[in-house]
DNA sequence: TCCAAAAATTGGATCGATCAAATTTGGAGC
DNA sequence: GCTCCAAATTTGATCGATCCAATTTTTGGA
């Protein structure tokens, strides 16, 4: 057991060329399927596995994608960032692609690891996960010819269809409505709203789901309705403030859609009367507190962010994507749990 | 701008050979301060960088650790799993070394990964997360002659000191030390644990630092201490029945250690009275609920792994490493908070 | 000044795979 | 049986770096 099996061992093992082998491998209907078979027993004999640094030194292609490990973010929500991770290198493996770790302290440096990581041919693929208006990392991406899927919209009035920039996202939108509509059908007519000033992509984005579904809905009116918004920044203590502020709006408030689980905790906590609450991203927290969230599909973006790496990268795009093969927008589900055993404490 | 220049146009740049390069690379001490330079700035001009599938070929070294990304186990503590791999990828990241991610569903399709990774040439050395007595993965590593350091200490009796198996650890008893007797300096005596069932290699040494404080104190007796040890599966829910099953001891309870985060917040919402409660592994949770935790050093951990991975792989160990230079175990710390504004709900 | 030993540098070979072009094979058609 | 063409297979070159052995330059002592 001394060396690894090369092409040529499982060659002279089948009695037939090194390239022959590597066809069997590489372009397997090259091969009259007699060789091919002889080949492939030949290469299940020695257990032979190519190696894939001299592949890619040779067709100069890493099959490598990087991802930023972000530091944890506010915390709570850091789990989303994990999940998606897990989703994405499980069908990484099926594609025979892999997945590489780097970490930067801010964009600039960002950028300086691409380009390393580039240059090293480590990897031949980027996979954002948050990026804004006029970021310059997708900027730099682009203007260098590096391919790249972002996991989130670029929110800029152009930047969005830009046919150089593909994305993948959840229709935070369609979430809220959701969540507002389920509200709404137990028999509930003012539901507030907690979330994140504007402007905030998503944010906004969520904002409007809530906001369009209590519109078309038969309650309260556009002005009421107005009242039972607030916006206020990420955090669980930001969210108990929000609640009190909600629940002592004329009227009152009978059901709670978030922007976040960290807020939707905080709602849950602050809040003095036992209404319903909804959170989002259906977060460790909210499985074990046990409150209602809405969930992103992160196995469909991830399968979403691949489609679009492999597609642009080899030239083809898949048959099923219709209407925009460089954008894809997955509507996440709602999670309906019962209201947890959880209240304010009597200080 | 073409192609990415190699070490060829830096020579030409410098007016050197091949080699002169490669040496100013992986031996500068083998050049002279003037040609280095020479070459140095022929590097900078250029932007040239290694071409890494290239290096690997020749050398047969990948400078790249595998790490299985775990699927979310319970959810609360997935995150302790997210900060190392954040902490071993940053660090990696300064000795110029890459993680490389991979999942498995099963210890033997583990094994399987371990293999293609191996065979492919991909990385050079394995950290495992979580390990147990008779580990099969463990048995291949060592038996394959692969190198690999597990963040955990294998805890059966010959296992722990088998001088193949290079471990860094968290002291957890330590940590549990320092969890009751803060407890006890505040003036409490009667000090309840809440963990899991024996055998646990992490939970039985955690509950030893509960023990053994608990004995030296001038508190309650053995008998009473006993009574004071409630054993439950992981989770909140199962925290909260084990809160409840304390606080109805004769005596009572006064303060709470646990062995998770997760049973920390589970006995916080089941608490009856206002006590306070320490938990494990200092989480998002426990920050953004606001209850006391102790937290693992995971930066120190990672600096450990590395060290040792280096250290055997490069065949040198590190000069500080006094006693134990293949295991590493270190001290984890007390993060205290306030009580929290947390407390059970008047269904 | 000269010579041997040490230091620095050079060109050729190599890692394991794939590409590109050349060669052989097999089968249809006459 | 023979020609010819497409399909199948083989050979030679190459990707970019490092290793190895050989060569040239430098250093230091007599």
């Amino acid at each position: 057991m001394g060396q690894l099996p090369t092409v040529l061992d499982v060659a002279t093992a089948a009695g037939v060329s090194r390239q022959t082998v590597s066809n069997v491998l590489n372009s397997p209907e090259l091969v009259r399927p007699a060789t091919r078979e002889k080949v492939e027993s030949a290469i299940a004999d020695l257990g032979y596995r190519p190696h894939a640094s001299a592949r890619r030194l040779r067709t100069q292609k890493s099959s490598t994608i990087g991802i930023r490990l972000d530091p944890m973010t506010d915390g709570i929500s850091g789990s989303v960032l994990d999940r998606f991770l897990h989703a994405l290198t499980e069908q990484a493996d099926t594609k025979g692609l892999r997945m590489l770790l780097f970490t930067a302290t801010d964009p600039d440096d960002e950028i300086r690891q691409f380009q390393r990581l580039r240059d090293g041919a480590d990897v031949d693929a980027f996979v954002l996960t948050s990026t804004f208006h006029g970021d310059p990392r997708t900027e730099w991406l682009i203007e260098n010819g590096q391919s790249f899927v972002t996991f989130g919209r670029p929110w800029g009035i152009d930047d969005m269809n830009d046919p150089q920039h593909l994305w993948v996202d959840v229709d935070g939108r369609h979430g809220l409505r959701e969540a507002t509509t389920h509200l709404l059908k137990t028999g509930l007519r003012r539901i507030g709203y907690i979330g994140w000033p504007s402007p905030s992509g998503t944010g906004d984005d969520r904002r409007l789901g809530w906001l369009e579904t209590m519109r078309e809905s038969s309650g309260p009116t556009t002005a009421e309705i107005a009242e039972l918004e607030v916006t206020t920044q990420e955090g669980v203590s930001f969210g108990v403030a929000a609640v009190r502020a909600l629940e002592s709006v004329p009227g009152g408030v009978e059901g709670v859609v978030c922007a976040s689980d960290s807020l939707a905790l905080g709602a849950l906590i602050g809040s003095t009367r036992r209404i319903p609450i909804i959170g989002y991203d259906n977060t460790p927290v909210a499985a074990s507190i046990g409150f209602s969230s809405v969930e992103q599909p992160l196995d469909e973006v991830a399968t979403g962010v691949l489609d679009l790496l492999t597609g642009a990268h080899g030239g083809k795009l898949s048959d099923d994507a219709v209407t925009d093969p460089r954008h894809r927008l997955v509507k996440p589900r709602l999670i309906v749990r019962d209201v947890p055993t959880l209240g304010v404490a009597t200080r």
